[in-house]
DNA sequence: TGAATACTGTTCCATAAGGCTAAGTATCAC
DNA sequence: GTGATACTTAGCCTTATGGAACAGTATTCA
């Protein structure tokens, strides 16, 4: 429970940043490196590079070195905590708390 | 797109804290005062405060208040928000481009 | 080998976040 | 009208965040 509400904290906090919104729709549309990603903003690379390991740091992407570049791709897998904390909410919202306590246990067991 | 977008700055970083999203958790099952919100945590009132005065300017719940009591209620609208931007990271990479900027797009412009 | 490229590491800075205490205001119950 | 209740306001403190500059390392290319 305690490590599901940490990732929570995570997750959201990285999804907070609209820099780090926008290099994850970069990355929807596949991988891209460090460069890539960041020439459309106009920042440091070492201040880009901050958000680059917050992102990895959250599990919603993983990178990975090859010769002098970092390639970076998404992590889809890690959006469905997101996915399963609205679930939750709504299944409250609609009353569904029984059917909710354990959909949401399941995955805190993780 | 800038009022979307600082939008969904607001609320996720609303959302990126456990005692908000234990607030929202709470609210789903119904509307409840402060001090009944706030009983459940180890922390000083006005620092509570904090929290609600996030929450409500975020627009995920509102508050009302009657006499000494403010009661606070969920907005379940303020979730499309995020629902929205899901849909449109899932369309991105099922590589449906072309119709999430549409959808997008509309959302943008409420 | 030497230059250019692509990060990386370090340090600094201003502001915001999340907590606290102490004191204040407005209702409500008697 | 007094006391308790339910917030509110105002400061203060510490840490985290998001930016910067500057220097350094490791690859690749000519």
């Amino acid at each position: 429970m305690e490590q599901y509400s940490d990732r929570l904290d995570v997750i959201f906090q990285a999804l907070a940043d609209p820099t780090r919104r926008a290099v994850l729709s970069r990355l929807g549309r596949g991988p891209a490196s460090i460069s890539d990603l960041a020439r459309p903003f106009d920042m440091a690379l070492p201040s880009f590079m901050k958000h680059i390991h917050f992102l990895e740091g959250s599990g919603l992407i993983r990178t990975h070195k090859q010769g002098r570049v970092r390639t970076c791709a998404i992590e889809k897998a890690q959006f469905a905590a997101v996915e399963t904390w609205l679930s939750a909410q709504r299944a409250l919202w609609e009353g569904r708390a029984d059917r909710l306590e354990k959909f949401v246990t399941e995955h805190e067991e993780e």
